[in-house]
DNA sequence: TCCATTCTCTGACTTTAGTCAGATATCTCT
DNA sequence: AGAGATATCTGACTAAAGTCAGAGAATGGA
């Protein structure tokens, strides 16, 4: 990473922010504090429970209910009790809070207007190309890969997604019964482990490690989600169980797929790995590799 | 302008104005409230008078006194009278405030660097092209174009400039008294128009309109910084010409150019503007343009 | 010289944002 | 039914950010 680099990340984040974050001020206040418009934002035309607001707002709970308070006064927002858990309460827009709403979106449309309306259209569609790219390349750095138990509720999204995925695309579908099993407490301490990737705190990937026989580790359940691919997921989980697998002293990793999972035979091979006799007799695989850490 | 470009646009502006927002947060307080690092970071280097100071980070004068008496009690900068002017005050920054804003430095250098260093390197150069795509196309987009006296001080500027341009340029050099004059007050109402174009609140670029006979205005001084080039701004400047001119009930605007500034005539014709004869004896002319409105 | 203007500063405010320690109601698990 | 956890709310704070009116010094131009 050059010093250039560092310099023009710097000079991104002073003009772009700076710019957008001024005409943001100017937009979107309506004469109104910053928390509460947010609030407004946030609830949005569906609603949304307190506990929810107050985690993606990040917001002190008293903090939150005295704002929630204000709203209610202005007649903006209703605060009911939830169904089903009494405890929580659900904080839907008021018709004239819809209105606040929608005026809110109206403004949020003419601010990004306001920054394409003076350029000619090649300079536009070039501005939106690289924003979309800005933002997928800022959410890729922001990836969270971390371990985690295998029976935690986002591994098991990510497994039931993985098998569900494979029953689709293989040509001879796909029966966990029959396949060499992998289980929970193979992919946990101390037999191994279980890592689960995020975007934006949403599971995006998972991938396992079984530490075998202490000097050779079985990679296992190697998935990204379909709308996450394409920005280098899989290969951090990849290097992050190399990693890992290093400092539990093994010395060698191996693992086995299937010939219709082009796109992982390709990751494995740009990461090192090296296609190998079959060591297991696993009947959905048609290749077997293996890489010396 | 379709809507999924305004919509990529505000998806932009909340995911990453959001996240830099909140890595900026939490590198760059230091403990201290916003507005005392803003300005130490503004005081900068070199120092700045307060009214500079004001006008950029918009600050009411009375806050900003006391933000200045707060810092100089801290011991980190020095406010005294700028020589020349009594009424104003020069800040400086005394050595510990000198320390302060190494580290503000050093912690933006962290900062673009903890967005970087999760990527891959591929990765890395398209995030950092993507970055000066967007940073370049904002700034064109907030591009200024003013009506403004010839004589102002950033006119002058730009003339000179222009001026100096042709003498490097020409192929015999450019004498001024030598070539057709065009005179403050034909630039300026009623007889015609001065435009300077700003970057940022830098001059980078300036056109002139001569009314000329109430039906065909005459264009001159067209001219784009070197440093603002390749940005629409020579186009934008001409569009904001034509529309003076139908304003005013000309019908059409003829110009002329030297053989040398070739990327001044690509522009003529782009902009439909089609050679004719000469219709003057402008010694440093080796093409006559015009166009009807 | 004098008068309007510019620039900075001070005092007296308000609003916004945020923290913290309980109080109260409800839920879950045993 | 009771213990402990969870979710929200209230009261009592603090800090930061910002506004407004005017005072006082310096300047620029008539």
């Amino acid at each position: 990473m050059d010093s250039r680099q560092i310099q023009q990340v710097r000079h991104f984040n002073r003009v772009v922010t700076q710019r957008i974050g001024a005409l943001e001020e100017s937009y979107l206040r309506r004469g109104r504090p910053l928390g509460e418009a947010r609030l407004i934002f946030e609830a949005g035309a569906h609603g949304a429970d307190v506990r929810a607001l107050r985690s993606k707002l990040g917001l002190d709970s008293g903090y939150l209910s005295r704002l929630l308070r204000s709203l209610e006064a202005q007649g903006l927002i209703l605060v009911d009790k939830q169904i089903g858990d009494g405890r929580l309460r659900r904080v839907s827009l008021t018709p004239k809070g819809q209105a606040e709403f929608a005026a809110y979106e109206g403004l949020s449309d003419e601010l990004a207007q306001s920054i394409l309306a003076p350029l000619e259209a090649a300079q536009r569609d070039r501005l939106v190309d690289a924003m979309a790219e800005v933002e997928r390349l800022i959410r890729v750095a922001a990836v969270d890969v971390r371990i985690e138990a295998p029976g935690s509720e986002d591994a098991r999204w990510c497994l039931d997604e993985y098998f569900h995925e494979l029953t689709e695309r293989f040509e001879s579908g796909f029966d966990p019964t029959k396949s060499n099993p992998a289980r929970d407490d193979e992919m946990a301490p101390p037999a191994g482990v279980f890592i689960v990737a995020r975007l934006d705190g949403c599971p995006a990937g998972c991938c396992a490690l079984k530490f075998g026989d202490k000097t050779t580790g079985e990679i296992k359940r190697m998935w990204t989600a379909s709308s996450a691919r394409g920005r280098g997921i899989a290969r951090k989980m990849l290097q992050t169980l190399e990693a890992i697998a290093r400092d539990a002293g093994l010395t060698a990793l191996r693992l086995e797929t299937n010939r219709t999972l082009k796109e992982a035979q390709a990751l494995y091979r740009s990461e090192g790995y090296r296609e190998v006799a079959p060591f297991n007799d696993e009947p959905y695989a048609h290749h077997w590799f293996a890489k010396d850490l």
